[in-house]
DNA sequence: TGCCATATTGCACAATCGTATAGCAATAGA
DNA sequence: TCTATTGCTATACGATTGTGCAATATGGCA
């Protein structure tokens, strides 16, 4: 009997490595399929590493949660901060962005179900989903106030928040409808749905997000 | 040693129970924390019983989430045929229903994010799944065209889908809103949310939905 | 080059998993 | 009231679970 070759990592590389090799057998497997020796062998590890650098498989899942949404997060974030143009185009790209790959991703939507299923009853869970929601809300909320504004509309906080609320349900329903994939339409259709769905929730004149982004693709 | 005394059930009876029972323990534990043993401790009996009835623990899970589906859905269809005066009063309680207790349930939520995240590798449940979803919209559809041809608008069929399709992204978001209970809003609010922007999707006067449902609750 | 700190492996352990099977007991029908 | 049916319990089985611990080989550093 020979011992497994293997390398030494940083600690910053074998986490990274096995918090992505949970997300993949969750994906794949669910919560009660991904167990601690199959996630190592996703990883190219042996199950014990896992007690090394979490403590516990529990916490490296929980763990792997917070990496999921930190990167969901930060890709809706950084897609919100591109084109500094307009308004309407700021909107409207961020909106895009929600409902196209990456962004749109089977993967991301098992993996996101999968975690929200435990939020009513764990409360590391729900503490990680409540933070991630603040801030996509916080996010819209400063994409639909110059907005308004600058169609002289009302845009006190009270508006602005309601708003954001009906846009955030309505890009949550289109990033799950085209994630699940049940292949009933085209998930190329979903940005022209979404955008025009977005223009009618805040009552925008005919085109105001479409036109900004005609010819892009 | 004494044996545990029991009682001979109906079929229906005790495949419900059990049904009844798995839904309990995933809600509260997880795909993952549902074991046959705990499944059976929940309905009062031991775990045995699941393989004369099912003939395996997945087998029930399985029926558990198509058991569940059939609730929601025929709760959806149920309060689509309530009031049936005017078209608008017709879609109004609808989607007011949808974002409104008893079919907005924090355990309802839970159970159906859980099982969302089986679809994609479970063919079972990706079945499941499809054909409610082709339903929910189909009801949607049929809601939708007679308000479109009411407002002397077009209402042909790729428009009708377009908008359920909008319309049912806009449910299923602040449906899980409203489940997941944040407590960053209050509920209550969803309703209002929900019927205005609906009447903005469907590029209708404002006040159409909200008008015939104003004092009911 | 050689040594040392430690990242990593390998294994054992109790607990729990799903389920097959044998036999008891509750109930319907005679 | 007796009997036959079978719903149901009880138990055992092998496989798998998470994890604690000892041994080891690796890569950085002197």
């Amino acid at each position: 009997m020979s011992r497994k070759p293997f390398q030494r990592w940083s600690l910053d590389e074998r986490r990274c490595a096995l918090l992505e090799a949970t997300l993949d057998s969750v994906a794949e497997d669910g919560l009660s399929g991904a167990s601690a020796r199959r996630i190592a062998e996703h990883a190219g590890v042996t199950a014990g590493l896992i007690r090394h650098y979490f403590g516990s498989k529990d916490a490296m899942v929980r763990a792997a949660y917070g990496y999921l949404i930190g990167q969901m997060t930060a890709e809706a974030a950084q897609s919100a901060e591109e084109g500094g143009e307009a308004p309407e185009q700021h909107l409207a790209r961020f909106i895009v962005a929600n409902v196209t790959a990456p962004n749109l991703s089977s993967r991301k939507v098992a993996l996101w179900a999968t975690f929200i299923g435990r939020v009513r009853t764990e409360p590391d869970y729900a503490e990680i989903h409540r933070e991630s929601y603040r801030e996509f809300l916080n996010l819209l909320e400063t994409l639909i106030h110059p907005l308004l504004l600058a169609f002289e509309r009302p845009a006190d906080p009270v508006t602005c928040q309601r708003y954001a609320i009906a846009l955030n349900a309505l890009i949550d329903g289109l990033w799950l409808e085209g994630g699940l994939g049940h292949g009933l339409y085209d998930t190329v259709l979903l940005p022209e749905i979404a955008l025009s769905a977005a223009e009618g929730i805040l009552a925008l004149p005919a085109d105001t997000l479409r036109r900004p982004l005609a010819g892009d693709g």
